[in-house]
DNA sequence: ACCCAGGGTCATA
DNA sequence: TATGACCATGGG
């Protein structure tokens, strides 16, 4: 099997799917509460709280911090984890009041500001990657569960890296473009859902002939 | 009746 | 540092 580069599997995807116009939400603020409950969940259940909390009028801050965590809860149950999931929500909303909103953030470098959200309680490093990449256009490099198992059975890094190891990995051989940074996480997560649920291989993959033969996805199978 | 999903935190060794 | 338990709903 032949060894692609990671921006070659940049191309062949974006040949294959197209743009993908992500993230799919209207508003930085929709975008960013929806990165805090899509965190282990279905986008499909996401979409189901998003519009329970838009008819309720409460997709913005203020909302979300006077309103009691009860109806909260309510709101947003079709995600799961929904008691830790809005206190998260409320604590994202007084951090985002208190830094002067969307446009208070994207004042910030993108490293110290990157720090300042893993100290929000209930945001890791996907979550605040996410929400730095596409609500605020800042360089940074998104890793997920699809992003580990795609590339693993590309063999192309090891199972067990971090994910400062995973994220350095792309960073340092992709050009620092935003807009590619944007489009390959979207693309990653699209090809995901479309060919890597359960069958490692099949046929109009655009990646066939760089994925890794039966024998090693076998071997890297329980990922 | 299972299994898993665009994670993150906490307790334990 | 490295595993494991836990959170919880909806769709396959």
């Amino acid at each position: 099997m032949r060894r692609a580069s990671p921006l070659e599997v940049y191309e062949r995807l974006h040949a294959h799917y197209g743009d993908q116009h992500w993230w799919p939400a209207e508003t930085p603020f929709e975008m960013m509460i929806g990165a805090i409950l899509t965190q282990n969940t279905r986008w499909e259940n996401v979409e189901m709280a998003i519009t329970n909390l838009k008819q309720a009028n409460m997709l913005n801050p203020e909302s979300m911090i006077t309103c009691d965590i009860e109806k909260l809860e309510s709101l947003i149950r079709p995600t799961g984890f929904f008691r830790q999931k809005a206190r998260r929500l409320i604590e994202f909303s007084r951090f985002l009041l208190a830094h002067d909103g969307t446009s208070g953030l994207k004042r910030w470098p993108t490293q110290s500001l990157r720090v300042r959200l893993l100290d929000v309680h209930g945001i890791g490093p996907e979550t605040a990657d996410s929400i730095l990449l596409y609500a605020l256009d800042k360089m940074t490099f998104v890793v997920d569960a699809y992003t580990k198992r795609i590339f693993n059975r590309l063999g192309l890094f090891e199972v067990n890296l971090s994910y400062d190891d995973v994220q350095n990995y792309f960073v340092q051989r992709l050009p620092g473009l935003l807009q590619l940074f944007q489009e390959y996480h979207a693309l990653i997560v699209q090809h995901a859902k479309l060919h890597c649920s359960n069958k490692p291989q099949c046929d109009d993959c655009p990646l066939f002939d760089v994925c890794a033969s039966a024998a090693e996805t076998d071997r890297l199978s329980d990922l």
